[in-house]
DNA sequence: TAACAATGTTCACAAAACCTTTACCATTAT
DNA sequence: ATAATGGTAAAGGTTTTGTGAACATTGTTA
């Protein structure tokens, strides 16, 4: 990995340790403490990718993000420590092409930053809004919406989450546990019922929808989005 | 939760502690008491996940969880007093899954727990889908899925199981004894009947599906998935 | 700030699916 | 013929899943 990263973070062993990384990793980094070292080095050092912490003092991430996007579309991963949903979508809506939660696995962060860059570089503005269509169904994330039979329905996040993880992976059975980590997120601490939960409240809302396809138990294993005929 | 567990620390009270706790939880807990007796109970005894104090005499977490990661990528949570975040970050430079401060909370700490084995079994298969074909017959562990004459059916996980392990060694013969072992596992304790009565059903389920195979039994030695012609 | 609404999580119990054992009969080998 | 082995139906028993409701959390509104 050959480019120029700008790492923001108000945390020096945290800094310390991203710079140590991808310096191995063949990467030239640069390191900020805060929003306004950030902009400035934006500007003169020209990276092409950010890391950018959320939780600063001075300007948070999201205002660096924000000012950043007004002069650049170059990619931007933000860093935060809370896994809230909102937070994401917050992020993905003022422009940012990544998530990522702390704490993080390093390799993780590292396959990110080569999916952004491999994006970035492959079309840098399709604007792809990635859409699964299903009979009678469609979900957008960009949109973080839910039509059934071309109506838009309410639906709180998780549950369009985890739909639209069984739906574009369609035919594929998880185990309850893979499902918490694809959707939660893998430091997620808590209950595997939790998941029998949301597809029971999904289930409610797709009942009569289609019959070309089902959120189906597959016993002892897990759940699935199964494609029928 | 059905682990292993080693448990490092140098205080007996807390070694003890977390004995009793998760040997309630259906572990298997093996207690170390300093670096040296970590590293050598962790060869013999083969553990799922270390859970390893950072302040120890002679030798120290740190250098324990380096050498593990010598020789294992086997899960490891550091257990420390302090909550200093450079120790978290040297903590998971050194390749450890988590961190967990004292004084900690049991069920947290049996949450995280969790979630590394989740993590790890998650990682450890990045199955591809492993498809088994014949005749009329389409066996896929990734979906959990039989298809006969093209069309999916519906069967129980443990017939599914038996099958596919009778087709992917086809040809050959398997005990009941064998079989329990293979498909039920190392330690299951039961009556070798239960494999005629899955054979059964199984055969019900694939009756006039294919003249090209069969499940066979072979007289007084067990069972075989039997390719014709 | 307090009350409220929406969402997410946990829990307990009911329901369903599945697995195992048993008993009895059929088949095979000697 | 008889002893050993295999097939099968049915009866529990166990595990897993469905579900409603309570509780917790978060964000929103008055």
């Amino acid at each position: 990995m050959d480019i120029k990263l700008l790492v923001v973070d108000d945390d020096p062993a945290i800094c310390e340790l991203l710079r140590v990384y991808f310096e191995k990793e063949g990467c030239k980094v640069k390191v900020a403490q805060d929003g306004a070292e950030a902009l400035n080095y934006f500007k003169l050092y020209e990276p092409d990718m950010v890391l950018l912490d959320v939780m600063m003092p001075k300007k948070d991430g999201w205002q660096v993000c924000r000012e950043i996007r007004e002069i650049s579309q170059k990619p931007i991963i933000m860093v935060s420590a809370k896994s809230d949903t909102i937070d994401k979508v917050v992020g993905l809506e003022l422009g940012a092409d990544d998530f990522v939660v702390k704490p993080f696995d390093l390799k993780e962060l590292s396959a990110r930053i080569k999916a952004v860059m491999r994006r970035y570089s492959a079309h840098a503005k399709t604007g792809d809004d990635e859409v699964i269509r299903f009979d009678n169904l469609e979900i957008s994330l960009q949109k973080y919406e839910l039509k059934l039979k071309g109506k838009p329905v309410d639906i709180p996040p998780k549950e369009l989450e985890l739909l639209y993880f069984l739906a574009s992976n369609c035919t594929r059975v998880f185990t309850r546990d893979q499902l918490l980590d694809k959707v939660w997120g893998f430091d997620y601490l808590g209950d595997s019922r939790t998941v029998d939960v949301h597809v029971k409240r999904l289930r409610e809302k797709l009942k009569d929808v289609s019959d070309k396809w089902v959120l189906k138990t597959v016993w002892g294993v897990g759940y699935k989005f199964e494609v029928l005929q």
